[in-house]
DNA sequence: CCTGCGCGAAGTGCATGCACTTTATTGACG
DNA sequence: CGTCAATAAAGTGCATGCACTTCGCGCAGG
């Protein structure tokens, strides 16, 4: 039982249990999320389990169907290149308000995740994509726009999300050094510079992922159907 | 989330509502929303008030603060810099992938759209902002990305809700004239014409908006004070 | 062996109730 | 006349109950 370290907002609490488990791809997408069980599980009732769910589904993480369980969404194909579109032009706006304003401190924190990436590289799959995808919203947060933070955030959970669906095993190597020639161009207040190399970045990324429109990758039949059965209902 | 025109969505339709008013500034910032009143007025029980008010919070659109009633939002300044910065990107976005792929439907759409603005101009300032707006948010779903038209929508409806707030009373004339130009540039084709008709009409539109960061714009001391009693709390 | 049907189980939609917190009022006192 | 404390009123936090919908499994028929 994960006990209630913070003693109010069991909403958030919630919502960051699941946000973490599905980009670590503990939860699967499609994974039913039925409200009592959510709320067996975390120790509330079902109203709190559904406004988790409520908050999730407007982030993009969880679908939510009337009178059906929510799910772990599924992005299709072309979701995700929107995404990726969206989260090349926010992240390009990012290092653009960041570049030579970085303080000391904050340097060294950039370096530190960089440190514990490169750790947990070799480990677990999904423990380096989530250690990646915070990289980036370490970064969003340094430019102090909370509204730059939340949909940078956002996205990013996305992205790791249909990285999980759509890429190889092996993504791991995926961009440490480049995290660290980012961070370099920010101190050096390159912004040209920064913004290339934040840009070919998130190319590399999106490309090793979005590998082909292609019929059904490996997912279940359900899921590939589900958008034709929602027109007929 | 802000799509689905679902009939049966009580949830859904309370916040288009909801929304509407804001944007209209028949609810102005710092307003009180009590659960109760809301769910009276809407013929529903609290339950469902309080999952608009999530839903419109999680929207940027109103303030929930534990245990005491919600609030129509009061952006900050900064926070509208902020906004607008997030907005020029994701309209320069839109319209490179518009120009030259809009079909004679969606230009009729459009220019149907810029009509009602000239007809509604002169009239209640709330309704032109609203309906430019709108315009932005056609153009946005006209790219077929439902997360672009969900960042874009809530965008601008908070520069609406910003607009409001800062702007002085006769903004009616904003930029029809723009919308315009940004539509033939699109129907040419000309990517980067529309972008830089797109960034100079947002530029404008800011520029009109944010006049200054200046002391308490004619806001009521309590909101002023407001993060201070926070803190002392 | 597969298909379709129907009924019980599981799950959601929504309202309401109770405990607790905040806000407003009032009345005593300086 | 203003200040402040005590108290009532209003409001939120959360759980639970009931009606309705969907899900799943067994069973009859082909």
């Amino acid at each position: 039982m994960p006990e209630t370290p913070n003693p109010k907002d069991k909403v958030g609490m919630i919502c960051r249990a699941l946000r973490r488990a599905i980009i670590e791809q503990a939860l699967e997408p499609g994974t039913k999320l039925p409200e009592d069980s959510l709320g067996e599980r975390f120790g509330v009732s079902r109203t709190i389990a559904r406004h988790a769910l409520g908050q999730l589904a407007s982030e993009g993480l969880v679908e939510l169907r009337r009178n059906r369980i929510a799910v772990v969404v599924t992005p299709s194909w072309q979701d995700a290149r929107d995404i990726f579109d969206i989260r090349m032009e926010l992240e390009r706006l990012i290092v653009r308000k960041l570049a030579g304003r970085l303080k000391p401190a904050q340097i060294a924190k950039l370096k530190a995740h960089v440190a514990a990436e490169q750790e947990a590289d070799g480990g677990p799959n999904a423990v380096s994509i989530r250690l990646a995808t915070e990289f980036h919203i370490l970064l969003a947060s340094m430019t102090n726009s909370p509204v730059l933070v939340r949909y940078v955030s956002e996205i990013a959970y996305r992205c790791c999300l249909t990285l999980s669906l759509f890429s190889r095993p092996h993504s791991s190597e995926c961009g440490i050094s480049e995290h660290i020639a980012i961070i370099e161009a920010l101190q050096e207040g390159d912004v040209e510079k920064a913004m290339t190399l934040m840009h070919s970045h998130l190319g590399e990324v999106a490309n090793r992922a979005l590998v082909e429109p292609s019929p059904a990758r490996g997912r279940d039949l359900v899921d590939v159907l589900a958008p034709y059965a929602e027109e007929a209902g």
